[in-house]
DNA sequence: TTAACATATGAACAACTATTCATATTAAAA
DNA sequence: TTTTAATATGAATAGTTGTTCATATGTTAA
């Protein structure tokens, strides 16, 4: 292990990282979470709901948006299982699915601040 | 607090939310972040480089990818601050920040298994 | 049923982004 | 210095994505 130079480490990691590589079809399943609260106007919609559900028009309200545009937003959080909706009579409530995206969400924020 | 309707609840939660939320360059800020990461090619560097620091020329080998590619990708990760960069002699060995990004890519994980 | 309300959806356009190719830069070795 | 090796960059193109507008769908109340 000693005189092991760089070129034999960087080697070792080169394989190590293909034993864990994850195939595609996991890697753009991952990045599509990413992808899904990569835009402001999508994050924003989980801070507005980081305090408890909401409907998608008060949604719309504390997002200061278009009810279209907040519907095809909803659609994608949902689509990637970052949002559920039920319906409540004639409204459909939103939440956050679980407690990992907040914590995502907390866990950039801490990377943001750390720099 | 008994008789709240859903409508009373749902406004005081607009204003919670509307408390909470982060300004516009906060959010574009957070959302870069997550836009770094949301791309397969570039989730694929993170991985690769999960095992340990690597140089590009190791690092396009364990994503099989091409080296202009690579190199781009590294940039925008470095951009962003997910990615440190040093020189070593001929190589810039490329490491990944801080803890918070393989915490934030482990979150998404278990997020995926908990569906 | 019909009217009114809340939400969802499709199409279209504009804006953005990733990859590739060719080449530039930088450092080390000869 | 000249050459070779490693990495970075710019321009171009192709593909993707967000927003808007108009309208459809579904739910409740009258």
């Amino acid at each position: 292990m000693i005189d092991k130079n760089d070129e034999a480490i960087h080697e070792e990691r080169v394989v190590a990282a293909l034993k864990v590589m994850p195939n595609e079809e996991r890697l753009i399943e991952m990045s599509a979470i990413f992808k899904a609260i990569s835009e402001p106007s999508r994050l924003k919609i989980l801070f507005a709901l980081s305090a408890g559900e909401l409907c998608v028009e008060h949604i719309t309200e504390a997002v200061a948006g278009n009810q279209s545009a907040v519907s095809h937003q909803l659609k994608v959080l949902k689509d990637n299982r970052i949002l559920r909706a039920r319906r409540d009579k004639k409204n459909v409530v939103y939440s956050i699915a679980d407690g990992h995206v907040m914590a995502i969400i907390q866990m950039a924020k801490e990377h943001i601040d750390c720099e």
